[in-house]
DNA sequence: CCAGTTACTTTCTATTTGCAAGTAACTCGC
DNA sequence: GCGAGTTACTTGCAAATAGAAAGTAACTGG
């Protein structure tokens, strides 16, 4: 038998900070990506593969996997023959809105060239 | 003569989005720790190491530099002989405040086992 | 049946992380 | 004034992670 899917594996905890804990789950330079894009709408691989940043395929899928893990996204099938999966926030994904927004926010206020073309629905 | 400070590179954005523009300043598991620590008012590399998750010194080193080159910090010397320096934040890096507030707040709702000990001086 | 599409997985190399040890410039106690 | 201790780093190296590119599986539509 062929395991194709890696598990993720979670480490125990640095520290009891909120913080130390919120960046081991999103903080890296992807995870926020795709959580933004189910944001604005999207919801197939294909449409976070599709955005301007250019994520690899790899990392892509095993970020699609973390965040199931850690109960921020969960996937359907919303077709069968070719099953196809459309990924959406659950309840403790959207609770994530307001980060997003402030980091949005922030971003906009203080990094020049920068312009959000979507707005998060949040 | 040894270059023995690396220089911190800049890339080029991955896209015009806020949101993946402050990713690339601060997105990894280390860097929002370390403004989180100015924010409870640390100063000193010692203040910073001595947090409980236990930033290797290489990466703090590192860290540093690449808060001061994006403008987020800077340092200034407390004491000459032996030359010590305390970092703070700049008006820019205080204005992360909301940021890091938000992440805190979303933490302690969402998992479980965390908890703020020193509170932000926003 | 054959090109195209979608959603991944695999391979392989490059970059980053993190542990441990080393170094520089002092201070303090004896 | 010598050796132990402190602070603030840097360096070396192995291990983990990222990223580019190619491969695969399961279809569809012509």
């Amino acid at each position: 038998m062929k395991d194709s899917s890696k598990a993720i594996k979670i480490n125990a905890m640095r520290s009891p900070c909120p913080i130390a804990n919120a960046l081991d789950i999103f903080g890296d330079k992807w995870t926020l990506l795709v959580l933004r894009d189910l944001f604005t709408g999207k919801s197939t691989f294909g449409d976070f593969q599709s955005s301007p940043e250019g994520i690899p395929t790899n990392i892509l899928a095993d970020r699609l996997k973390r965040l199931q893990a850690y109960g921020l996204i969960d996937k359907k099938p919303y077709q069968q023959r070719p099953l196809r999966y459309a990924y959406a926030l659950t309840a403790k994904g959207r609770s994530l809105g307001p980060v997003l927004k402030e980091m949005s926010d922030w971003g906009k206020k203080n990094i020049a060239g920068t312009q959000a073309r979507m707005k998060l629905k949040l």
